[in-house]
DNA sequence: GGGTACTCTATACAACGTACAGAGTTATGG
DNA sequence: CCATAACTCTGTACGTTGTATAGAGTACCC
């Protein structure tokens, strides 16, 4: 098991200078600066920042470490983002502008709109496995997160929903991906720092688990457990995690259209 | 926005010893051990560390912080525990062990018995606000956590689900509750962490946010979005949307037995 | 051409988990 | 009975983190 414990706390900042940032207002400063030119742009730092979060997790996205790839000092980085949590933000933001958004034929029946939102969603949290170790506080409102709540509410056209609940549809949605690539990461994780996959694990530790897969004390368990085990190779099987619970929001959402 | 960025892996550790740890194994250390009694008790050290972060989350949980409670030196901990990380996975055991479980009757639909599982579940996150910021790769297999699978696993009866498919429904239920918990505790967090209340952090930064309610460029997004505001309150309605995602739930998974 | 606002740097601090070395204590083997 | 080994608890120390603070140098404004 592992944490995500830190202190990294947002919102804490002056929240107006943060929404400056978010949708860059040049506007706010004046044109002509006085000190030297800036070597740097609010853009690289963040881009700095997302290929050392993407690549090595929050773990590897230290202000250090963003500044040596950026080739100056730490302190630099102060000089173009408040803090940290600053710097979150903007990468959050940042993924979200980013995402592919085709547009909805008219046409497409809800299910195949919602299942594609899904599968962007899950696909980000891959690619960007930071994500589901931040916690949004108080969502930051730039470009991104405006463009992405804008899109995905769309998905929710045509099923009879007033705006309240496709808010909570939407959410509701969102939430089951994020839980289901959260597992995933996890199960991930644990098998590149062990450097041994999930069926070695429980092979070298099973006489250890006699008592966990003792059918007297945990018959459910034990049998659940181990069909499904069998059934994924020993493997936890995000692919069929995230097809099961997908099926289930899908039929769960279409249940409100049909009282 | 926050994480809960750490180190605090674990699985690392050696797995044979964590067992033991879970399940208290005194069988396997001599009855009579050498050097001077232990002052303290694994137990006694969960418990402090449990309601150091019970009351202040994951960064009030420090190894420090846990000594000083228990009236000794830091280091003295590791007499009693190989690291955070172990403590960490005894702690998600405990609490788990200590859910009540009160038995399905025979008689009761699938539906109760559900509900049930989950509002215990969004309890014990409300509970322990830590949990949710706990990776768990490789689960403890402890006392508690198989306990609490075995009661769980029989939630699902009557449904006609084979063994597969109920772990995949325990899955999903749980994911749905813990993502809605992440989002309460978040919500709750900002509340306590900037002394503001969500409506009053809106109403402070209106003029700032004229753009992102730009009903031009967003016109759903600023639609719902405020259509959302305004039934909550200006708040996130966390029981709201927990109603919301259970009932989405228990259809998702009604639709399953009638295909 | 000062003065001022800026950029970037160097140093420093308070936390954190925990490695390491030791002082003191007890059961065990000869 | 006593030396030794095994144990508990302590003190100190290291490397790492975010970032406060102070200062050196630079470019624009009046």
């Amino acid at each position: 098991m592992a944490t995500t414990g830190g202190k990294n706390s947002s919102g804490a900042g002056d929240p107006a200078r943060t929404l400056e940032l978010l949708w860059r207002d040049s506007a706010a400063a004046p044109a002509a600066r006085r000190g030297p030119r800036q070597g740097l742009t609010v853009d690289a730092v963040v881009d700095a920042a997302l290929a050392l979060a993407d690549g090595g997790g929050l773990d590897a996205l230290t202000m250090r470490a963003v500044a040596q790839r950026l080739g100056v000092t730490p302190m630099t980085l102060y000089t173009y983002v408040p803090g940290k949590s600053e710097l979150l933000d903007l990468m959050l933001d940042a993924v979200f502008l980013r995402m592919d958004r085709p547009p909805f034929g008219p046409e497409q029946p809800w299910r195949d709109r919602v299942t594609s939102v899904a599968d962007a969603n899950r696909a980000l949290h891959l690619r960007h496995p930071w994500l589901v170790d931040l916690r949004i506080v108080r969502a930051p409102l730039g470009p991104g997160v405006m463009a992405k709540y804008e899109y995905e509410l769309a998905a929710f056209e045509g099923l009879g929903l007033d705006d309240v609940a496709r808010d909570s549809a939407l959410t509701f949605v969102l939430g089951s991906v994020q839980a289901g690539a959260r597992a995933e990461l996890d199960a991930r994780a644990v098998e590149r720092e062990s450097a041994m996959s999930d069926g070695e694990w429980w092979a070298a530790h099973e006489p250890l688990l006699a008592r966990v897969f003792d059918g007297a004390r945990f018959p459910l368990a034990s049998r659940v457990g181990e069909a499904a085990a069998v059934a994924y190779g020993g493997l936890y099987d995000a692919e069929h995690a995230y097809a099961f619970a997908l099926a289930r929001v899908l039929d769960g959402l279409a249940a409100l259209g049909t009282p």
